[in-house]
DNA sequence: GGTATCGTGTTTTTT
DNA sequence: ACACGATACC
């Protein structure tokens, strides 16, 4: 007897799906299991559906740990599970979203974990999290406190001693190891590093803050207490995880500290796809699992891509092809087509842009909603004039990746504030906040944090301390917002409405041009708010879950409204369109130029581009700009450069593409050349200025 | 010690 | 183009 809902899965699906499940003892919790999984293979559907037959089969949901790398991942993971357990139960997919308790990125969960033992790990439970910006501000505020930071000493900036010192916790490397091989420009520099490191940790533990990788580090400092492993492991019957080349060696460490004999354990992923290793995320994690475990790991493969037609199929086959070394085997699918994809080669980026946008319309027009289509690029700002060209053109749009709303001044400076008040031990948000206040500067910032974190009860001393001379009403008007949100004398979100009101006449201060914009960022913050539960809960939630989408028009779009997708490639993982454009496969943008120092780099970059072709259903079109023009010269300027096509795509390759030119050359050699073109109509601007 | 201004270096992708 | 550091002046 089989259940009606395995039987849309083939074979191999079906086989990672009722893997140590059909058959067993009840209660027999199955052993470790490796799905390797290509693009479009029906990855994230099977690992649902293995889900859904465990509920099926009497396993607790609030007893699954489902763990991706990225946000992006464990929403999707989390949606479809969801969705088939309803489906399968008959009952409503709502109501397994709160059933499976456990579910979200490795630092989400980290975060709720260490939350929940603080106590037993010498941890505050109050701690704030620091995102990427937080960290690199502490780790400049003590490359000061130091003197690293004279200019003739010429040390690497906040992010490079940042990004060195993440690195090496997750990468579980030796210092010394990591910047010889990463960051080998700042050989000599180790010593003064260390000692920066050392600093750094130490004034996190002061102020009673995590940044991102201590969310990891933590927890698996945890896990290596025997008694504490034993009992947070216990939690979990079975734990899933999804994108597993995506993950480093710590989270590995933490993933066998849960589950030593791999009892409970499915992993998926494709090596092929693994485009993380700038955050120290290791193909070798997925190459050893099987391995890892006594008796080994069952290893599924699935290698039927569902998603592309064969003639896209090839070419990214073809592409991945050159690669180095590849481990899993080329995909196959039963979807035929006679459309090729396109090769465009235009004049530059403007080109570039009027085309995406001219094409996007023209497939709008053939039934393809803007929804089903989406533009790819390397780096966040090579959509720049396409995003010009939407709003231009009245496109709407919602770009993933890149800058984000809380990374706005003003956005920041309210989260500064809102953070001190959690967390008044939290110097980065109180250097912030108190800077905000005419008449107070670094130094009396300082000066004031310093004599607070001495005392046992910051916000007691906060409000004894003398008022800084030359900050008058601005600083008993601050007091009071701290002393009311330091009494928690308001609800939770009139605590965010009070400190909004508090800021409002800086806010007018800092940014007379355009006020209005960023009130209205306030207000949507607020709106934000109402819906976590806390103070602290929305904290955390937004350091590890920020709204990730920044949208072309003033609001999020609405639900039902057609928008096109902008994002960069990585933000594009384990997402799929019908329509696809790919910016810039140029050299010098994929791969990119800073990219191509080592031989692994340049290989990550072919996956990148085989990631982004593996997104496309029925279209798919590589732009080729001919020319750039360089940065840091004024506008309409002249100078720039030639670029070739991406070295991903050699000669013999350009079979399996439909090369093009566009705009089509018109065969009147005396017609207008395209950059001759009309762009703007001036006269009529200039005649409905006046009705 | 705070603030305005000038000059210089500048690595992308995400949690 | 921009952020950050250094310098000059209040």
């Amino acid at each position: 007897m089989t259940a009606a809902y395995l039987d849309k899965l083939n074979d191999r699906q079906r086989a990672a799906v009722e893997y140590g499940i059909a058959g067993s003892a009840a209660g027999e919790i199955a052993g470790p299991l490796l799905i390797i999984a290509g693009a479009g293979s029906g990855k994230t559907n099977t690992l649902a559906h293995r889900v859904a037959h465990l509920v099926v089969n009497g396993a607790d949901p609030g007893r699954i740990l489902m763990m991706t790398f990225s946000r992006r991942a464990a929403a999707e993971m989390t949606e479809r599970v969801g969705r088939i357990c309803g489906r399968v139960s008959g009952r409503d997919a709502t109501a397994f979203a709160t059933a499976f308790a456990w579910a979200g990125t490795f630092h989400a969960i980290g975060a709720r974990i260490l939350r929940e033992n603080a106590a037993a790990v010498g941890l505050d439970p109050n701690f704030t999290i620091h995102d990427r910006e937080d960290s690199a501000d502490l780790m400049n505020l003590i490359r000061h406190d130091l003197g690293l930071a004279k200019s003739e000493t010429r040390f690497p900036t906040k992010s490079t001693c940042l990004a060195i010192y993440s690195r090496v916790v997750n990468s579980e490397a030796a210092l010394d190891d990591v910047v010889r091989t990463v960051f080998p420009w700042v050989k000599g520099c180790e010593p003064r590093l260390r000692e920066l490191f050392a600093a750094y940790v130490d004034a996190k533990q002061a102020q009673n803050v995590l940044d991102y990788d201590d969310l990891l580090l933590w927890w698996a400092q945890t896990m290596s207490d025997a008694r504490l492993a034993t009992e947070i492991g216990a939690r979990f019957d079975h734990i899933l995880v999804d994108e597993y080349q995506d993950t480093n060696r710590l989270q590995a460490s933490i993933l066998t500290a849960l589950k030593p004999d791999g009892r409970g354990l499915t992993v998926v992923g494709d090596d092929a796809q693994s485009i993380y290793s700038f955050r120290a995320a290791t193909v070798r994690n997925i190459l050893d699992f099987p391995a890892a475990f006594q008796p080994q790991a069952e290893v599924v493969t699935l290698d039927r891509n569902y998603r592309s037609t064969r003639p896209i199929l090839a070419a990214a086959n073809a592409v991945i092809g050159q690669a180095k070394q590849r481990f899993t085997k080329s995909l196959w699918t039963e979807r035929e087509s006679a459309e090729r994809p396109r090769l465009v080669t235009v004049g530059d980026e403007a080109d570039q842009a009027r085309y995406v946008a001219s094409a996007v319309l023209e497939t709008r027009e053939t039934g393809v909603t803007l929804k089903q289509q989406a533009v790819l690029f390397r780096t966040s700002h090579h959509s720049a004039s396409l995003e010009v060209e939407l709003v231009r053109r009245n496109i709407p749009f919602v770009k993933f990746g890149g800058l984000k709303f809380l990374d706005s001044a003003h956005v920041k400076d309210l989260m500064a504030a809102l953070r001190f008040a959690e967390n008044p031990r939290d110097q980065v948000a109180g250097f912030r906040v108190l800077q905000l206040i005419p008449g107070i500067g670094a130094a009396t910032a300082r000066g004031i944090l310093d004599a607070i974190a001495a005392t046992a009860d910051p916000v007691a001393a906060l409000l004894a301390h003398p008022a800084p001379p030359r900050a008058g009403t601005d600083w008993v008007d601050f007091r009071a917002a701290i002393a009311d949100l330091g009494a928690r004398r308001l609800d939770w979100p009139a605590e965010l409405a009070r400190l909004r009101a508090w800021y409002d006449p800086h806010l007018e201060r800092r940014f007379e041009d355009d006020v209005e914009m960023r009130r209205a960022d306030l207000l949507q913050l607020e709106a934000i708010a109402a819906g976590h539960p806390s103070r602290s809960r929305f904290l955390t939630e937004l350091t590890l879950d920020p709204p990730d989408a920044t949208s072309g028009q003033a609001g999020p779009p609405l639900l039902d409204e057609d928008y096109l997708t902008l994002s960069t490639i990585h933000s594009a993982k384990g997402r799929e369109w019908k329509n696809v454009f790919v910016l810039n496969a140029v050299d010098g943008c994929i791969p990119s130029d800073l990219g191509t120092g080592t031989t692994d780099e340049i290989e990550e970059e072919r996956r990148l581009l085989y990631v982004a072709m593996t997104r496309a259903r029925d279209s798919l079109s590589l732009v080729v700009p001919q020319r750039f023009f360089t940065h840091g010269q004024a506008a309409g300027g002249d100078r720039h450069v030639y670029a070739a096509r991406t070295r991903f795509i050699p000669a013999m390759l350009l079979t399996l593409f439909e090369t093009l030119a566009w705009p089509t050359v018109s065969a009147d050699p005396g017609a207008a050349s395209p950059r001759g073109e009309r762009r703007i109509d001036v006269g009529q601007r200039m005649r409905s200025m006046w009705r």
